[in-house]
DNA sequence: GAAGCTATGTCATGATGCTGACATGAGTCA
DNA sequence: TGACTCATGTCAGCATCATGACATAGCTTC
C-alpha cells in the first residue's frame, strides 16, 4: 500500500494546517473532557455561563456561535444533570436567564483545568512572545475574513 | 439587550480564537465554492485526486481526514456529476483508483483559484515572513498534540 | 388602544458525519 | 492447500447540528 508520508503540498498550505489544528485541538479537548462526562459544546455553554451569569438560551447561543436550537439541546443536558439552572416562568419577556449551580461550578473548574492543560501542551513548544504573536495573527485573519466593513 | 461587545476574556485563549479563525475559513470557503456547485469536502477531494491521481476511497479519506463512509458518500457526488471516474471492477485488490475527469479538472482549476483567493484575504494582514511563522506554529501546535510520540 | 416589528423558546425536518457491521479480495504462514 | 489476517467497499443506525416554521411576549409607532 501506498504510504501517506509523502504528504505533498498540502502541508505549505495555511488553510490546511489550521483546520488540522482545530480537528487536532477538538479531539484532545473532547478526549480530556470524556472523564468529566462533558463535551466540548456543553463545557463552552458552563465557561461562557461562569464569566457572564444569567444570559439567556439565545444570548448564549450567540457567544458561542451556535443555533438557538443547538444551544437549547446543550442547556437541557445540563439542566437534566442539575449543572445549570433556570426559571421556569420569564421574569422579563421569554427569555429564562441561566444559572450555574454549585455542583456545575464544580463540574466548570474540573473542566476548565482539563482544557488548560490541552492547550498548555498545544502551546508548548511556542515561546511566551511566540503565543502572544500567534494569537495575535489569528485574530488578524478572523478579522481579515469576516465582512464586518 | 445588553450587547455582546464586551467579550470578556475569551478571546485571549488560543483554542477559542483558533476555533473561530477554521470557522471563518470554513464559512468564506463555502461562500466561494457555492457558485461552483462544490461544498468544501468536494472541492478538498479533488484537490487532493489532482496532486495524487489513482488514490482509492480508502486513500482518499485518509487524506483528508475523514472516514471511507462520508469519502465514499463525496465520490459518489463527484462521480453521478461526472467530475470524477471509478472503473467498475477492480484492477487488483477491491480498491477502486480514482481519476479526475476533464471537466473534474476543469472544477478543480475554477475551485482551487476561489479557495486561493480566499486564503490570500485571511493572510492579507500578515507580512511574508509572519505568514510562514504562522504556519510553523501552527504545525508545531498539532504534532504536540498529536499523540505520535 | 391597535398594528407592526423584533426577539425568544420550541417543534419538526433534513443534511452531514461517525461507529458498527458485513462480505469480498489479497497476502501470509502452518 | 487451508486457515488466518488485513484492507477495502458498502449497508444500516445513530448523533449532531443546521434550517424553517410557529406561537408568544415586549417595545414602538400611529
Amino acid at each position: 500500500m501506498s504510504q501517506v508520508e509523502q504528504v505533498g503540498p498540502l502541508d505549505k498550505a495555511v488553510g490546511y494546517t489550521l483546520k488540522r489544528a482545530a480537528t487536532a485541538l477538538r479531539t484532545a479537548m473532547d478526549a480530556a473532557l470524556q472523564p468529566l462526562g462533558l463535551t466540548v459544546p456543553q463545557y463552552s455553554c458552563l465557561e461562557v455561563l461562569s464569566q457572564r451569569p444569567g444570559l439567556s438560551n439565545a444570548e448564549l447561543a450567540r457567544a458561542v456561535f451556535v443555533t438557538r436550537q443547538s444551544m437549547n439541546l446543550v442547556l437541557r443536558g445540563l439542566q437534566d444533570r442539575g449543572l445549570v439552572t433556570r426559571p421556569t416562568t420569564a421574569p422579563h419577556g421569554r427569555a429564562l436567564p441561566t444559572s450555574l449551580t454549585a455542583d456545575g461550578d464544580e463540574h466548570l473548574r474540573a473542566a476548565s483545568a482539563a482544557v488548560r492543560a490541552v492547550e498548555k501542551r498545544m502551546l508548548a513548544p511556542l515561546s511566551a512572545s511566540r503565543q502572544d504573536r500567534l494569537l495575535h495573527d489569528l485574530t488578524a485573519c478572523v478579522d481579515a475574513l469576516t465582512p464586518e466593513d
